[in-house]
Parts: structure tokens; C-alpha cells; sequence
DNA sequence: AGCGCAAACAGAAACGTTTCGGTTTTTGGG
DNA sequence: CCCAAAAACCGAAACGTTTCTGTTTGCGCT
């Protein structure tokens, strides 16, 4: 049906090789490129990629999994990384795992076998296994957010330690002592090193650590509501309340409306990720916020450039971006 | 590198056409089916799609072009119609548009040349230029949240008259008579729906419509916030508005949030979308709720139908779906 | 004009499947 | 036990590119 090159070589009288010349950037006489450019004009030919693909053996693509493609930190992150690699001619195909290590697996398997030429993931199983077959392909692959020990790759990060460490601080200049945490799922690397960001400021502090101002949700509204009920239930002298993630931020803004309690009158709120829910929240809340745009530009980047030097196995680099802190009105001065 | 059909063939002593057959649900005699399963374990072997692909002209991949993947109701509907087409081994590459024609266009034109087997469109371009080339391949395009005139193909909306509707009247039984609307672009059709449910609804219950009382928003978080400071302004005896989609809605809290008025005391609120968010608002908001999941699945569904028999030129379908009303408590009984 | 060299070209093979036409094996009924 | 029909199998050709190995062409010199 669809036109081919033969039909090309045979209407312009030239050969295979030729037309496959000319559209790989090679030399090709004036007269015989302006034949090639009518030729493809009446015939509509377009290059079979899939042909192209199978003697090339890559496929422009690349496989994304993640967690939770609704969820804005995901997904303002993919928007970012599909943006870069289709302006370099690279599709995307992505893969919610919906947070089972089970569906990962089965993600990066399918992506597999669609011969992907790189995975980009941003693990839910931190053990690394689900990656193990698909490495010794020796394609690349790019982790986000969280690192895996396991896995030797390139990874982008951010420095949860210092995000935790710069929320505390800043309630602690206003005059707060009793500050509460909701922390992550102990298994998930970066709920870890927020909660340790936590617990080293408050020494650096001379805060003493009281295990009833911890408490682990489970990153989701729910989890987060009920986390701040514990919370507020078990130390009536707190006054502050620093929440992981954007989930249970929402989460605890709910809990505390429930509750009848007043931000930041009664409590003070420090919360994470995703700007226009915390503007929108009454008052403005003060969050921690992740640089999506920068962990998508390094990402790709860092995927792009595996992609072009396959052959050198260069040292895998290992990003760390830093947090910033965007002024609300949920923090009272005491 | 990778083992082939070839080496399995070799392996086994069989020919190539029983290996092929074996893969694809043929008839195999049980010891040849053992000595079959013991190559591929020994050699690892994958079967190469891309091959498969030239072979068969299908890529096994359906092209997704939205408008914006950073927004709770396309990530929603997303993610489900991705979850669907995986489970029927088809893969998904999705086209972020960013809201812009020319990039829409361009995103088509890439899935075509990947060969995608369909596309599924949310379209920017309600002239539906960008699909024309595409559909000229015979492949499938489904349509969802807005149709196009000259664009024949399966739909799945939703029904946006009835929603401003149900929206409308439910103020009214609250006793407001003052309502105004913040409506989208003039050139969305949804948009263009919604306002019209809003205007049929206000003569229905013979209610005067008033210019003051309609603007139109750009679907934006700072076009919603921008909105109801003019409706606000313009018209001191509104005691409610409807807000017709979810960034406005977050713009229009955060508006009435800056401008100091109290939700419901002062001024009702009926948003659009985002459960989630409508539950963390405080009060809670009463919103118009989009069966996300239900256009996931409608959407999915007709793309497999149309894939599987290809064959069939049946009529176009055109779903439309039902909205629903979450209550909050965002109205004010007057 | 004739020479040599580089640039441009041509044809065939290969990538790893599926499929077509034809051959062998198995099965079961008499 | 034999034979026909059915089931299973085989090998080659094809899908539309890229690439390898040569061959031709064009160009600048003398």
C-alpha cells in the first residue's frame, strides 16, 4: 500500500542505497536530492521506522515506570522528560505501576520486550530486582528519586536530608519547640532521609526527639488525615507539624479542618511539593518544593547522553538537586 | 547477540514456521512443545517485536496526544486508559501538546511515523486538521472529551449540559438567584456546552441572565482567580458562582481567599473536578464530578474493538457520559 | 585529452519474524 | 494392517530498511 524506497529508487532511477543515503544525513548529488525530494512528494512516502528499528536494532523509544502517573510530582516530572526526548526524536512509552512491586516488575518486563533502548524508573521496589534482567541488555537506565544499592546506573536525586533540616529551621526561628512529623513508609529511601533530616536538626537544635511527634503515614489523603489525628491527639503542647509529601499534606490539611483546628493559630504547618494546592489552600501554606523541572532536564539529559556514547562506559553520576522553600502563611510566630 | 528463532529452530531440530507457530498459539506436538520450552529457557529467548512488527504491520502501540498531562483529569483518564491497553498487550506513548495546536499536529505526525496502530485524542484543534493525514491510514482515532465536526470517529464525552444544569439548580433550591459562571474559552466546545446548560437553566427557572455575570476564564489557576475578582467586583449582589473546571476552581478559592470573602458565608461555590482537592479545601467543597474512570474505560474500549476487527467499516460511536455531584459545603442555604 | 583520486552511486545481503505452498507424520475406521 | 484425511511440520520468500563491497562518475591537474 504505503509507498517504499524501491518505489523510490525505481521512479528516480537510482539505487537502494542512494535514497537510504539521503536520508541519513549522507551526500547525494543536487539533481538526483531534488528527484529523491519530487519523488517522495508524489508518492507520500514516509520512512518505515519499524524497518528502520529492526536492522538498526533500536527503537527511539524509551520506558518510563513509575509509581503513580496521577500523582502532580510524577507526572509534572514525565511531562518534563516526554518534552525533551521527543525533541530529540525519542518517544515515550509510560508505565503505571500504581506502587506494586509486582506490576513493576511486569512493566519493565513488557517494556523489554518492546526492545525500549533505556528505562527511566522511579522505584517502588527499592531491592532492584525488577531491573536485573533488563541491565545485562546492557541498555541504560536512569532512577529517580530514589537510588537502589544494587543497581549500578545514573540517578537523579534530591536532597531530602536538607529539605527536612531547612523546614525544621525555619520553625524553629519562629519560636516552635514541639514539632511534629508525618513521616513515609519506612521502606521508601527518601521518607527515610526526610526522617532523619528531622531527627539530626532536632539534635543540632538541642530539641529533644520524642518518639510521640513521629508518626509514619502511608504517603496517601487518607494516611496523612489520620496521621494528623494521632498527632494532635497525643501531644496537646505541640505546635507545629511538618508533613513529607504532597499526599499527606492534603491529608493533613483535611485532618486538621475535620478537627475544627486553626492553621496556624492552633497549629503550624510546614508541608510538600505542589505549588498551586498550597496556594489555593486558606491561608497559603508553606511547603517544601521539589525542582520537578531540574529532575526532568537531568534526567533526560543524563538518558540522551547514554543513548549517543553507548560504547563508553563512563562512570555513572549520581545527581543531588536541592529543595527550595516557598513562603506561605501557615507558620505562626510565637 | 540475542538468540533467535533461528537458534531455537537449530536447538530443537524443528523448522522455523513450528517455532513461529508455537509463539503464536498454533498447534505443537507435546515432546516438540517440551523440547521447544527447554531451548528458549537454555538460550534466553525473547521473541524480537520489532521483527514481529515489520512483519505483521502493527506496532501493537497506541498513540495518546492531551493537552496536558500536568492536570488531574487527564493524568486520571490516563492512567486508566493505559492500564486497560497494557493488559491487551498494547503499549502506550503519550503526547503532551501543552494546550498548543502546532505542537498537537506534531505530536500526531510523530505517533504516525512511529506507526502507532491508533491514536487517541483530546483535542486542542477543534478544526481537527492535525488528524486528517493520519486517518487517511485507515487506523483508529477515538475522540474524548471533545468532538469534531469534520472528524469521522468514535467519541466519548461527556455530558456537559446537564452538568452546569445540575449545578444550577442545585443553587437555586439553596435559594441563590444571583449565580454567576466562570466559563472557559469560547472556542472549547465543552466549554461552550457548560455555558450553554448554564444560560437554558437560568431561563428555565426564569431567572434574568446578566453579561456581569459570565466571564470567561482561560481554564487556568490565575485566569480563575483573575475571574472572580471581576465577577466579585461587578456584580455586589452575586451571592454564588459555578466554576467550570478544576484549575479554575483552585483559582477561584485562591481569588476569594486573597480578597478576604468567606466560602459560603459570603459567596457559594459549585467547582468542577478533583475530589481530592475539593475535599481539602476548607469548607469542603461542593463540585461537579467527571467519570474519569468511566471515559477511561469507554475510551480503551472502543479503541480495542476497533483494533481487533479492523476489518469492519461499523458505524462511529458516540458515548456520553454522566457527571455526578459530590456535596460539600461550599452553598449556603439562603 | 588523459590521468588519478575522491565522491557518489549500485546491488546484494542481512536484520528476525510471519506466511505460503507443499511434504511428512499421525490418526482412526474398515 | 492399510489408506485416506487431518494434523503437524518444513523451507523459502517476504516485510522495508541499512550496510558492505565494489563500481562508476566527476573533477582538478598536467
Amino acid at each position: 500500500m504505503a509507498a517504499t524506497m524501491k518505489d523510490i529508487a525505481k521512479r528516480t532511477g537510482l539505487g537502494l542505497a542512494t535514497i537510504s543515503s539521503y536520508f541519513n544525513g549522507g551526500n547525494v548529488r543536487e539533481k538526483n536530492r531534488k528527484k529523491i525530494e519530487e519523488a517522495i512528494e508524489e508518492l507520500h512516502y514516509e520512512v518505515n521506522e519499524v524497518a528502520r528499528n529492526l536492522k538498526t536494532n533500536a527503537t527511539k523509544t524509551i520506558g518510563v515506570v513509575i509509581p503513580e502517573l496521577n500523582n502532580t510530582f510524577c507526572a509534572e516530572i514525565i511531562t518534563g522528560i516526554e518534552d525533551i526526548l521527543r525533541s530529540h526524536g525519542y518517544a515515550t512509552m509510560i508505565c503505571d505501576c500504581r506502587t506494586d512491586k509486582q506490576l513493576e516488575q511486569e512493566a519493565v518486563e513488557f517494556l523489554s520486550r518492546k526492545r525500549v533502548d533505556g528505562i527511566i524508573n522511579m522505584p517502588v521496589d527499592t531491592e532492584g530486582g525488577h531491573l536485573k534482567d533488563f541491565q545485562k541488555t546492557g541498555k541504560p537506565i536512569v532512577l529517580i528519586d530514589r537510588k537502589i544499592q544494587g543497581v549500578v546506573c545514573d540517578s537523579v536525586l534530591v536532597d531530602n536530608e536538607q529539605a527536612a533540616a531547612d523546614a525544621l529551621k525555619l520553625l524553629y526561628e519562629k519560636g516552635h519547640r514541639n514539632i511534629g512529623i508525618i513521616g513515609g513508609p519506612e521502606e521508601i529511601s527518601t521518607a527515610r532521609e526526610r526522617l532523619k533530616g528531622y531527627c539530626r536538626t532536632m539534635e543540632e537544635l538541642n530539641l529533644p526527639i520524642r518518639e510521640s511527634l513521629i508518626v509514619h503515614g502511608d504517603y496517601t489523603i487518607q494516611g496523612g488525615a489520620k496521621a494528623m489525628e494521632t498527632l494532635v491527639e497525643n501531644n496537646p503542647d505541640m505546635t507545629a507539624v511538618f508533613v513529607t509529601n504532597y499526599e499527606m499534606t492534603m491529608g493533613a490539611v483535611i485532618g486538621l479542618n475535620e478537627l475544627g483546628i486553626r492553621i496556624p493559630e492552633r497549629i503550624s504547618l510546614v508541608g510538600f511539593d505542589n505549588l498551586p494546592f498550597a496556594r489555593a489552600c486558606n491561608p497559603k501554606l508553606t511547603i517544601v518544593s521539589q525542582p520537578t523541572e531540574k529532575i526532568a532536564e537531568k534526567t533526560a539529559g543524563l538518558m540522551l547522553e547514554r543513548l549517543e556514547n553507548s560504547g563508553s562506559a563512563a562512570e555513572t553520576t549520581t545527581e543531588k538537586l536541592e529543595t527550595s522553600i516557598i513562603y506561605g502563611k501557615s507558620i505562626a510566630q510565637l
